[in-house]
DNA sequence: ATGATACTTAGGCACATCCATAAGTATGTC
DNA sequence: GACATACTTATGGATGTGCCTAAGTATCAT
């Protein structure tokens, strides 16, 4: 069982994205960078714990953030999200590797009933 | 601000993948389907606790099982990561889709010291 | 029928997470 | 300098998560 040198790296990513305010923001400046308090404005969430969020995201690499003055501006990290997208590719199951070959696409079973 | 309609899925697939443990048992059943004992050898951890695990990733559609006799077999759920897959080709960057036009890989900027 | 195997259920404890309020600090405006 | 603005730090509380042990239940083997 290797264990790949970004684990530390995914699990704080996947952690960071594992929060539905934290998803928002990520969303939100996947238009474009934005400050603090523009971030803030959509939840009804006192700063403090937005600015929480915001640095869980940073911690994990998801976002990267300046201050000029006394505004701090944040932004999406170009290609933070690629060692997600790269696990994500390895756990393909066989028929999933299968379709891969034959170029089809499976459909996605409804997960609901279980 | 609109909200895609997969968003219960995804928010149950992030949480079932924000923990290492579950990590691990999705990568060993990217291999091939396995029984509870199976996997649970690995770990050092008491049966209960990797059930529990298990029942997490089959609520969030990570996983599916059957049982029969009195063995449970739990096999990846083809097409589960999808919402994931999806998702996350949404967040992009400005500059992500710029270098998509171009056929361009952005490198990896060191996520380490921010 | 007896015992072993493979989970499964129940209950509980320690710690992490998310949110809050209160009180800073630094910067810009008048 | 006085006041507002934009965070930032400190602290605490409610809830959730991950793990455990103990005690089931349902097969399978002899």
């Amino acid at each position: 069982m290797d264990v790949p040198k970004y684990h530390d790296e995914l699990d704080a990513v996947l952690r960071a994205l594992a929060d539905p305010t934290r998803r928002a923001v990520v969303e939100r400046l996947a238009t474009s960078p934005a400050v603090v308090s523009d971030l803030a404005a959509p939840f009804s969430m006192a700063l403090p714990s937005l600015m929480q969020h915001l640095r869980i995201l940073e911690n994990a690499g998801v976002v990267t953030s300046e201050k000029h003055g006394r505004v701090r501006t944040v932004s999406l990290r170009p290609g933070a999200l690629d060692v997600l997208h790269l696990w994500l590719g390895e756990q393909r199951t066989p028929a999933e590797h299968q379709a891969d070959r034959l170029g089809i696409h499976l459909a996605l079973t409804t997960p609901k009933e279980i």
